[in-house]
RNA sequence: GGGCGCGUAGCCUAGCCUGGAUAGGGCACCGGGUUCCUAACCCGGCGGUCGAGGGUUCAAAUCCCUCCGCGCCCGCCA
């Protein structure tokens, strides 16, 4: 039985009065029988959406065993004396079980009036009080994209949209790193005239186009220029004197404009995706502010910090469940610079000033890093904690995480090309009729669904092996497949001339069996959006569009819509229901609404 | 070595938080479906020691312990 999005339901939740209904049912047919069933107790274990037997089962194999009964003569007596309610179909007792079916004209005449009433809002939250930001992607700006950083880009974005929907206000943030080494390394290396490039990086850097993306034009020479310093002493002193300016806050003019510009090609290819940011951070900004040093007068001043013989500074963090080698944490150079976490404790100590809830998506290498920045903003007086989304890498085939320098990435903007190309393809094969314009946008659209659905299919904390045959499938378990559903219905409604409501309806007459599967799973929306955001479990609300998708489809092959007689009007506000409830599944997603295909 | 995560049919995956009645999908494979609202679809079939062992429980894919395999992390890097 799957109890997975078992909640408290809410006012726009169809099943909310069924639930009630027999909630309150149930205790009072224990009265009856003689035994105490406290609403809470029921609610507990009472399952819903699952059961072979009906809508909900309230299996009572526990509560025969408190009440000194046997279960089996317990769920009987409880189905025999459950108040009749024209809500339910049928109460009946299988072995343990007591199974209740909804009657479904009930539940169809509710969940479509919801539905139909709230639009976009349908599977939405109340409007919360909370404030939250989410913090993702925050790639390093040093060249393109691979696949590997977009799944935290998919997960960061889908999860905020997600929060949206259950009523938090969300501001997400990418947080720029222009202090390290490796934006240091682009600064190094384009602020020398090209003629001066190290050979071997000057040939690496070889073959660019014309009107090549910035962050492909400027992260060319970046995979030499790492391979270059391990083995030249003198560069790398040059790069480390960059960075130490960067501390002092006097870089190089070029340094941000430089980071900027790859950012800028980066951002261009997350917006094909439908990604983009409402707030950019950067991390200089909190050396420059002063607050990292005041971050770092709180470290010096707590009780476990520890000065190194160099004059470096360090936390003991033994007590904060580390790992025992990671119980030395040091937060300042010898020299007197400071380090990344301390610089992120300063970012997160304004995150959690700003906003009522930070959550950061990480990927499973920073995981200690996370726990580390945990305990020192305990140390640092912060009472508040961010959350963390962790999910893991793609590899590729041959084995190993997808490396720029290592050469085993896939980029971004290829994986793009090549689904555009087939996606192409597929449209000019069965629409002949399109304009040249059309089928660039829905090939555009099936392309980015694609690719979207295909990282967001899978639990964050599931490892995924990236598989070109796998990323470009169009079929079954894909993004095409639930855009093809909604363009499907959409198709019908226009041939209806009824794209456009109102949708008048007698639920009486939507009665085919394959009618009561597609309005059940239209009924759990809500529910699903709700578990996705109390769990980041993204994926979920991915799983739930191909339910939906899947649903649709079958109704559409055992049911005529238009053709049909006295129930066409009635099957037509079904399918603007399906439309509206399929429509919002993808906006949370990501994946564009596409009228025809 | 320690910490964290993962292990479900040939391949991919849901369910694990909150134990409950025949473990749900997809790909591949086999067999069907288009004078009918879009076949990126639908119907049927095939395929499962839920990594292994033990424990708790009336009941374990789900909770606990041990083990095995895989990945990541364990820098005065980010």
């Amino acid at each position: 039985m799957d109890r997975s999005e078992a909640l408290p339901s809410g006012p726009t939740d169809p099943w909310d009065p069924i639930v009630k209904v027999v909630v309150a049912g149930l205790v009072a047919a224990a009265t009856e029988v003689g035994v105490a069933l406290p609403a809470e107790t029921v609610r507990a274990q009472l399952a819903l959406d699952g059961g072979p037997q009906g809508d909900l089962a309230l299996p009572l194999h526990r509560l025969a065993q408190v009440a000194g009964r046997p279960a089996n003569s317990l769920a009987a007596e409880l189905a025999a004396h459950f108040p009749p309610s024209p809500i339910l179909s049928s109460v009946v007792a299988t072995g343990a079980y007591v199974n209740f079916v909804a009657d479904s004209a009930r539940l169809t005449q509710e969940t479509l009036d919801l539905v139909l009433a709230h639009g976009g809002r349908y599977g939405s939250g109340p409007a919360l009080p909370e404030t939250a930001c989410v913090e993702h992607t925050s790639a390093n700006p040093t060249g393109p994209f691979h696949i590997g950083r977009v799944r935290n880009a998919i997960i960061g974005d889908t999860f905020a949209r997600i929060l949206r929907a259950s009523g938090v206000p969300v501001t997400t943030q990418y947080y720029i790193d222009d202090m390290g080494r490796q934006a240091a390394m682009i600064t190094w290396i384009w602020s020398k005239p090209r003629a001066e490039w190290p050979d071997p990086i000057r040939r690496a850097a070889e073959g660019e186009e014309v009107g090549e993306k910035p962050d492909r034009h400027r992260g060319r020479p970046y995979p030499a220029v790492s391979a270059y310093l391990k083995e030249h002493e003198e560069a790398r002193e040059e790069v480390a004197e960059l960075v130490r300016s960067l501390e002092s806050g006097e870089p190089p003019a070029r340094h941000r404009a430089l980071a900027q510009e790859i950012l800028d090609g980066m951002l261009a290819s997350l917006a094909r995706l439908s990604i983009s940011f409402d707030e950019f951070v950067w991390e200089s900004d909190f050396v420059k502010d002063g607050s990292v040093e005041r971050v770092l007068e709180r470290l010096r001043g707590s009780p476990h910090a520890v000065r190194e013989s160099n004059g470096a500074w360090a936390i003991d963090t033994t007590g904060y469940g580390l790992p025992k080698e990671s119980t030395r944490v040091v937060v300042q150079r010898g020299n007197g610079t400071s380090l990344y976490v301390t610089r992120d404790v300063a970012y997160h100590l304004q995150k959690l000033a700003r906003f009522g809830r930070v959550v950061d998506v990480l990927g499973q290498d920073h995981q200690l890093h996370a726990r580390t920045l945990d305990a020192l903003l305990t140390e640092v007086g912060e009472a508040r904690r961010p959350s963390f989304v962790i999910y893991q890498d793609i590899t590729v085939p041959e084995g190993g995480r997808m490396s720029t320098r290592g050469g085993s990435a896939v980029w971004l903007d290829h994986l793009l090309e090549e689904a555009v190309t087939r996606a192409r393809g597929e449209v000019l094969a069965r629409r002949e009729d399109l304009a040249e314009a059309d089928v660039d946008r829905i090939a555009e659209s099936v392309a980015t669904g694609a690719i979207r659905y295909h990282i967001v299919r899978v639990a964050p904390e599931k490892p995924v092996v990236f598989r070109w045959e796998d990323a470009l499938s169009f079929e079954g378990r894909s993004g095409p497949f639930v855009q093809y559903a909604y363009a499907r219905a959409s198709s019908v409604l226009r041939k209806g001339e009824a794209l456009r409501g109102p949708y008048p309806f007698d639920a009486r007459l939507l009665r085919d069996p394959e009618e009561a599967a597609l309005v059940r799973v239209l009924a759990r929306f809500p529910r699903v959006v709700a578990y996705a955001a109390r769990t980041a479990h993204v994926h979920a609300v991915a799983g739930y569009a191909h339910d939906v998708a899947d649903r649709f489809n079958r109704f559409y092959h055992a049911v005529p819509v238009l053709k049909s007689g006295e129930e066409r009007t009635s099957r037509i506000a079904l399918v603007a229901a399906v439309r509206q409830t399929l429509g919002n599944a993808l906006d949370l997603l990501g994946l564009a609404r596409l009228e025809a295909m």
